[in-house]
DNA sequence: GCATGATGGTAGGACGTCCAAATATTTGAT
DNA sequence: ATCAAATATTTGGACGTCCTACCATCATGC
């Protein structure tokens, strides 16, 4: 991260030069960027991380709070988690033991099937909502270190592509 | 995946309108961003390793196997690897281990520096490195899924926001 | 020279993700 | 009404990533 250890050339765009170099020009951009996708996520997830790790939480795990945060009841089924968030089963699984430990959340029958676990927002887990997404939006949403236009544009593009997908 | 489990709202808008209804509304598309990176590297990884994973690599070891194969000497130190796929060193010891299981590379010693450890590309890493391109390329590379010119603007921002992070 | 600090690599552990498989319950079709 | 298929969740395992800590070796300054 420190200056210090700064590439003197951008990895990818070398990558890219060879590929095209090798014949393989019309996959270049593609490979560009997806190699660029794979190192912004990696770049935005540390900048997110090292705040949330404040809170004794994952972003992983937070995601999970602000679902339940913005639900009506402050409770939603194991599967309404997964579908919303796009991630496998497990790894619900996964982040509601966690949470639960941590007394953020807790799991409850549902009423109605009993296949189903709903997940619960505790008092602790709504504060950490807050207090969490506060220093998020001051620290890194507000202040992305790209302009503006280049934020709309991006998400523009990821949205396509997400559709694109199969996501919604 | 398929389209049975499409949801009828993406879900990445609908958490910006509730970012703009708490409040929140400077932060909502820094926080749309940052989450739909995160989604579209997972889809694109996703494509990506469906294709790998019939030689049996993975993403991580496949950029180590390009990066030797691109190299003059086919052989590189584990610091340069590093450095270049920007990733810790232990993730660079991880891969090298499953790619040298593998017989696809060797650990050599470097002659001048003998704390060094250098990697070195064996044929069957060269061959299958130069198959899973061809694949890669002709599959998700020369296809994003997204027009041209969206490609070009995105490899253009997250261009930027490497530098900005301190990459290159 | 020689000590101090920097650099190169590995070990062990935490975490999130996925997959395959297993169990429980509900739905639907005959 | 019954039985097969679909749905909801969990367990166990593989993998990549990071972090902390540790050891070996090199480089620098005095």
């Amino acid at each position: 991260m420190p200056a210090s250890d700064r590439l003197p050339m951008d990895p990818i765009a070398e990558a890219r030069r060879q590929w095209a170099a090798h014949g393989w020009a019309d996959a270049a951009d593609g490979m560009a960027a997806v190699t660029s996708l794979m190192r912004a996520q990696q770049i935005a997830l540390a900048r997110v991380e090292a705040i949330l790790r404040r809170h004794g939480v994952t972003f992983a795990r937070y995601e999970v709070l602000m679902l339940l945060y913005f639900s009506r009841a402050g409770t939603l089924p194991m599967a309404t988690i997964g579908a919303r968030l796009q991630v496998h089963p497990t790894s619900v699984t996964n982040a509601v033991d966690r949470l639960e430990a941590a007394g953020l959340v807790r799991r409850a029958s549902h009423p109605t099937d009993r296949r189903a676990t709903l997940v619960e927002l505790l008092d602790a887990g709504r504060e950490l909502a807050v207090k969490a997404t506060q220093e998020l939006n001051a620290e890194v949403f507000s202040a992305p270190g790209i302009p503006p236009e280049a934020v709309t544009a991006l998400v523009a593009i990821l949205t396509d592509l997400r559709r694109d997908a199969g996501d919604f």
